[in-house]
RNA sequence: GGCGGCGUAGCCAAGUGGGAAGGCGACGGUCUGCAAAACCGUUAUUCCCCGGUUCAAAUCCGGGCGCCGCCUCCA
C-alpha cells in the first residue's frame, strides 16, 4: 500500500487515484534558458522515480512535464546574445533533451510547450475575467487574490500574513500587492500573441494550470516540482484552476529537496551553479542517480566531490556484483546437495536474497524510500557475493537461482534508472572518463601491465611490485584475479 | 517579522513509541607470491542539550542551543 507525503495535508497519506488504474500526475519542467544544473538533475530523477513505480505498482500513468519556452529570463538572455528569444528556447530544449536522455529519465506521456498552448491560456484567463477572479489594467491581466477562498493553504500563509511581510514588489496597476499577472502586455520585440487585451504574452503561472488541465482534466492525481515553487507558483496555479473549474486541482502534491553545493545554496550569484555535463565529464550517469537517489526525496542534499566519489565506489561495487555474476554464467557447478547441508551462513544469504523483492518494495511504499531500498540493494549485493564465493559454490547454489537473483538487479534496478548498463559499458564508459581526467595513455598501461605478467611468471616478485608501485602513483591499481590481471583507476 | 524544515558513529544516510538499517573509511581475519577485489568479524549502551509524558522515547510534549529553506525569479 503506497503512501505519500502529501504537502497539502503535511502528513503521509494512502495514495489513490481518482480513477482506479489510472493516474493523472503533472511535474513542473524547466524553463529554457540555460544548460540545466543538478538541482534540474534532482527534480526529474524524482519524479521519474515516481512515474516508474507507480507503473510498476500497476497503474496506467499519464505523466506530464512541461517546457517553458516564453518568460523574462529567455528574452533576457536573447537580448544579451543578440538573437532571437525563439532561437534561445530552440537551442535549450535541444540541450535539456540531451541531457534528460543522459540521466536515463524515461519519457514523459506528453511535453507541452506554452507557446503551443496560448489559445487555451487566453480562454482560461477570459474564464476567470468573467467568473470576476481577474482584472485588466492597461493590456495586463490580473488575478484577484482576495477573490478567491484559501489563498495560502498549500504554503501555509495567510494573505494577511504575507502582506504583513510585504517584501512584494509593488505595482501601481495591481490592486493588491499580492495579485499575480496571468497575461502581460508586450513591449516592442518581445514575443506577443493577440488576446482581448491587445498583444502579450502569458503570466508564468497560467501555463501550468492550461496545460495540465488540458491533457489530465480538471483535477490530477499528483502535481509535483521542487520546494520552491510552493510558494509562489504552485499557489497561484491552485487559485486559478480552483478559480476556473470549481473543483479541486491536484489531490496529492510532491515537492523535493534542494541540492546544495558544499553546504551552500547553489545560485547565480554565489557563482557555484554546477550543470549537469560538466558532471557526466567525470562520473557515469549512473552515479549521479545513485547520489541523487541515496537520500530521502524531500531531504535537502549536500553536492560534494566527496560525497560523488562515495556514491562511485558504491556503483563500483554493485557493477563488480553484477560482473561476477556475469562471469559465472555458464560455468558447471557441483551438483546441488540437500538443503540440510548448506551452511547456515548459506541459508541465511539465500533467505535474505528472496526476501528483497518484499524489502524493496515496502521502502518504496513509504512515501518512496530510495535511499532505503538502495540499502537493501547493498545487501542484496553483498548476500549475492558471499553465495558466489567460496562457501556458496562448494555447496552447490543452484545456477539458476543466482540467475534469478541477479535479474533482480535489472527488474527492480529499472525502477529507479539504476543497473541497466551491462557491467563490462559500465566499467569501460567510466574508465574513458577518467583516463581523460588523469591524462595517462592506456597503452602505456597495458604495457606495464604485461612487464609485471611476464616479471611475474619468472617469480621476479621484487620488479613485479615496482611496476605495481609506479602504476599505483600514477592511481592505477592493479588486480590479480583467477582469470588474469586487471586493472582500474583508484 | 511570518511560515516550514533539520540536528543519528570519523564522514554520508535510513529509521517518527518496544531490536540504533545500509554505505564510505578504519582495524583484525580468510584468500593471495605479496597485494587488490570479494567475503567474515569489530567499529553509536545510544540518537545536539535540559526537563516532562509513558511500563517503555532517537521517535510524543515543553524549553534551550545550532544549522538551513521559503516569504522576490528559482528544480
Amino acid at each position: 500500500m503506497l503512501r505519500i507525503y502529501n504537502t497539502l495535508s503535511g502528513k503521509k497519506e494512502v495514495f489513490k487515484p481518482l480513477r482506479a488504474k489510472k493516474v493523472g500526475m503533472y511535474a513542473c519542467g524547466v524553463t529554457v534558458y540555460d544548460f540545466c544544473h543538478i538541482g534540474h538533475a534532482r527534480s526529474t530523477v524524482v519524479f521519474d522515480v515516481i512515474f516508474r513505480y507507480l507503473r510498476f505498482l500497476g497503474y496506467e500513468v499519464t505523466y506530464v512535464r512541461n517546457i517553458t519556452d516564453v518568460d523574462d529570463k529567455i528574452i533576457k538572455k536573447a537580448d544579451a546574445e543578440g538573437v532571437t528569444w525563439e532561437e534561445i528556447a530552440h537551442r535549450y530544449i535541444g540541450e535539456f533533451s540531451i541531457d534528460m536522455e543522459a540521466l536515463g529519465l524515461e519519457k514523459p506521456t506528453h511535453e507541452p510547450k506554452a507557446t503551443d498552448h496560448i489559445g487555451e491560456m487566453i480562454r482560461m484567463v477570459e474564464g476567470l475575467m468573467k467568473k470576476g477572479y481577474a482584472y485588466q489594467a492597461d493590456g495586463d491581466v490580473f488575478f484577484s487574490v482576495e477573490k478567491i477562498k484559501g489563498y495560502g493553504k498549500l504554503s501555509k500563509r495567510s494573505p494577511e500574513q504575507m502582506e504583513a511581510g510585504a517584501r512584494v514588489e509593488i505595482d501601481e496597476k495591481k490592486r493588491n500587492p499580492l495579485d499575480f499577472a496571468l497575461w502581460k502586455a508586450s513591449k516592442p520585440g518581445e514575443p506577443s500573441w493577440d488576446s482581448p487585451w491587445g498583444k502579450g504574452r502569458p503570466g508564468w503561472h497560467i501555463e501550468c494550470s492550461v496545460m495540465s488541465q488540458e491533457y489530465l482534466g480538471e483535477t490530477l492525481d499528483i502535481h509535483g516540482g521542487g520546494k520552491d515553487l510552493i510558494f509562489p507558483h504552485h499557489e497561484n496555479e491552485i487559485a486559478q484552476s480552483e478559480g476556473a473549474t470549481g473543483k479541486p486541482f491536484a489531490r496529492f502534491w510532491i515537492h523535493n529537496g534542494f541540492v546544495n553545493i558544499n553546504r551552500e545554496k547553489m545560485s547565480k550569484s554565489l557563482g557555484n551553479i554546477l550543470t549537469i555535463r560538466e558532471i557526466f565529464n567525470r562520473y557515469h550517469p549512473e552515479i549521479i542517480r545513485l547520489f541523487l537517489l541515496s537520500h530521502h526525496y524531500r531531504s535537502p542534499v549536500d553536492f560534494s566531490d566527496r560525497n560523488l566519489v562515495e556514491a562511485k565506489m558504491g556503483m563500483d561495487r554493485f557493477y563488480s556484483t553484477r560482473k561476477r555474476m556475469d562471469e559465472l554464467e555458464g560455468k558447471e557447478l557441483a551438483p546441488q546437495e540437500g538443503k540440510e547441508n548448506l551452511e547456515e551462513g548459506v541459508l541465511k544469504a539465500i533467505e535474505e536474497v528472496k526476501a528483497f523483492p518484499g524489502r524493496f518494495q515496502e521502502a518504496m511504499d513509504d512515501d518512496f524510500n530510495t535511499a532505503l531500498a538502495l540499502g537493501h540493494f547493498h545487501d542484496l549485493a553483498r548476500n549475492l557475493n558471499a553465495l558466489m564465493g567460496g562457501e556458496g559454490l562448494r555447496h552447490g547454489i543452484p545456477l539458476n537461482f543466482l540467475a534469478s537473483a541477479g535479474d533482480y538487479f535489472r527488474r527492480f534496478g529499472d525502477i529507479l534508472g539504476l543497473f541497466q548498463c551491462a557491467p563490462k559499458h559500465y566499467f569501460e564508459e567510466q574508465r574513458r572518463r577518467e583516463l581523460s581526467r588523469i591524462q595517462i595513455d592506456e597503452h602505456e598501461i597495458n604495457r606495464m601491465i604485461r612487464e609485471r605478467q611476464e616479471a611475474r611468471r619468472q617469480r621476479d616478485w621484487k620488479r613485479a611490485d615496482e611496476i605495481r608501485e609506479s602504476l599505483a602513483s600514477m592511481d592505477i591499481a592493479v588486480e590479480d584475479g583467477p582469470n588474469g590481471t586487471t586493472w582500474r583507476i583508484k
